[in-house]
DNA sequence: GCATTCTTGACTAAAAATGTCAGGAATGTT
DNA sequence: AACATTCCTGACATTTTTAGTCAAGAATGC
């Protein structure tokens, strides 16, 4: 149970760009220097957030990516889950014992805490925006 | 970020354990069937477990693994931090970010966020005893 | 037409999680 | 004392995940 490199760089992805908000879109490579992520994994992490529908990408000269919505609307919950895994997907998968691909058959005794442990952690992540963040560290 | 198989067979163990509180000793063997973990694998976490402080072990015929406190003195966040590294133990190390072997240098702006997370995390799990999942699950 | 920038997917490398194994040390029983 | 039982330790192998790299292609603006 960890921080991994992804999340934080998704979220100072983020950050960045919700500074920039309004203004002109910020290149990869841009992003990639200001940021200090290599610049060929920046692309993968900014395809996730694309995908997760929380930034917009333009190409071609002058082209590079934006927030989708106000800083105000994007919370950390959202960015997380656009390059992590749901915190509480774990070993059992979704937690449904039923399934077929379920490691541990009837044995998932301990689900509802689990659940319960995913439920706490996506409030706390749903409750912190990106403009929080921003005044925070401007 | 998830709940990884040491996290799950742990917790199992614990509340197998809890279960025995007062009676004899519970071989590794035992634990390893009535819980579905590998024989082999049982032992590895039996021992952090037990250099965590929570369990006792005794040696010899009849011997075997025992709660080295009542249930409702341990709590799932002893559990989870026997077998697994701290939550907020992330990409930076501990969030030194002065540390030598940070990766990432002056770039953890985000740590206080990260931290606060962990704290969320950290009461929840503080918050569960083995003795109130007993009651939940007998 | 051309430079810029994103898009996609495949690929490699490193790290961590998971599981296995073997030899040794303590304990209780006979 | 001999023996079976059980834990102890550390090394090893396998698999999965994470992290990072690369290259060919497609859209955009000038």
């Amino acid at each position: 149970m960890r921080i991994t490199s992804s999340i934080e760089y998704a979220a100072r992805l983020m950050l960045t760009l919700a500074r920039e908000h309004g203004k002109a879109p910020v290149s990869a490579e841009s992003l990639s220097e200001s940021d200090g992520i290599p610049s060929d994994y920046v692309s993968q992490i900014l395809v996730k957030l694309r995908r997760a529908g929380i930034i917009q990408s333009r190409r071609g000269s002058s082209g590079g990516y934006s927030l989708s919505r106000p800083p105000a609307q994007i919370t950390l919950g959202q960015v997380v889950r656009a390059v992590d895994r749901d915190v509480f997907e774990d070993v059992c998968g979704k937690y449904d014992a039923g399934a077929k691909d379920c490691r541990h058959q009837e044995r998932c005794s301990l689900s509802p805490v689990w659940v319960r442990l995913g439920g706490v952690i996506n409030d706390y992540l749903e409750s912190v925006t990106l403009a929080a963040l921003l005044q925070e560290k401007p």
